[in-house]
DNA sequence: GCACCATACCTCGTAGTCGAGGTATCTCGG
DNA sequence: CCGAGATACCTCGACTACGAGGTATGGTGC
């Protein structure tokens, strides 16, 4: 997920460490903020897997900037993972949303309405699992206001999601 | 979080481990699965930490069930994360959502109003990160429709939480 | 001239999470 | 009576993430 956001982000143009830190913070910040400490370790995964390169440039500022570009081999590891969400990808909402904030760089309108097709089909999906038999798990739901809050805040947001899902992909579908 | 939603099923009667699985599903699962991988281990540890005990009852069903219980550690365990969400559990939306879910059971009003404004106050303080001097980190969003899209979304679900958390409070403060 | 903050980067140990695999037994349809 | 599917539990290795710490330098205010 932080992977897929680095690739996104350094897609767009490359960036320094601190630079990366700020913009991830820009992006999911006030409600999942991401330390140094799962920063920096990522960089270094990536980069040993050789899907980006660090440029130092000395004495720009403070300490030396490494200046962070994508490899082709990352460039096209981005571009796998935001066409093959497969399992995974659409149906963890942190990972979808990631998918989603970089989709623009699928370029293809086609590609990019086939996979917010797949989310759309896996959101009208039946939650099969949220029923023991015939009464739904959890039915004291209802006498719980704190319950109540969460489903409330849970399906305001599917409905949004719905209805900009089906309105974008019209809009997509019209080239 | 996963640790909390343990606790928090457990308080609410004992299970073994397969219901604790499906329940934990009916909350967060079409969004957010969790896997054997990720609930078993995690079970274990709260048994090593003394959070709770385990009764074998053999030949029940097809394996030999592991009924677990809360210990009176995991009990105030529980309290304890619910009443002190000091600094994380109301920065990240899973965290807070869990504590959310078993809020209930804090029992006092007086407290769990406190609890929700504490959120309050968070959503409501100005997201600094989100901009670099002047301009918005992203202000290329309005070009691109997918980050709209995850705008408007973002923007229906804490707009949704915040109407709901002020009504809730005015009536918690009327006992 | 010095304290303080922002910039910029990093390491460490710990802990959480994942998916893929495995082992049983019981139940029910054919 | 056989096989499929549900129930029930578990392990393993790999990866990801976390917070708390650390090291520097440059710029601003007093």
């Amino acid at each position: 997920m932080l992977k897929l956001a680095i690739l996104g982000l350094l897609q767009e143009r490359p960036l320094h460490g601190y630079e990366l830190r700020r913009h991830l913070a820009a992006l999911t910040g006030h409600v999942r903020p991401i330390s140094d400490g799962t920063l920096y370790p990522a960089i270094k995964r990536l980069e040993t897997a050789g899907l980006l390169i660090r440029e130092t440039e000395p004495g720009t500022a403070a300490a030396p900037r490494h200046t962070l570009h994508l490899t082709e081999a990352g460039q096209a590891a981005l571009l796998a993972r935001l066409r093959a969400p497969e399992e995974l990808d659409i149906t963890d909402e942190n990972r979808w949303f990631t998918v989603l904030a970089f989709l623009r760089q699928l370029g293809d309108p086609a590609e990019q309405a086939a996979v917010l097709r797949r989310r759309l089909a896996f959101l009208n999906e039946p939650a099969s699992f949220f029923y023991d038999g015939e009464r739904p798990l959890g039915a004291e739901e209802f006498d719980d206001p704190f319950r109540r809050g969460l489903l409330l805040i849970a399906r305001a947001t599917t409905q949004t999601e719905l209805s900009w899902l089906t309105e974008t992909i019209a809009e997509l579908d019209e080239h």
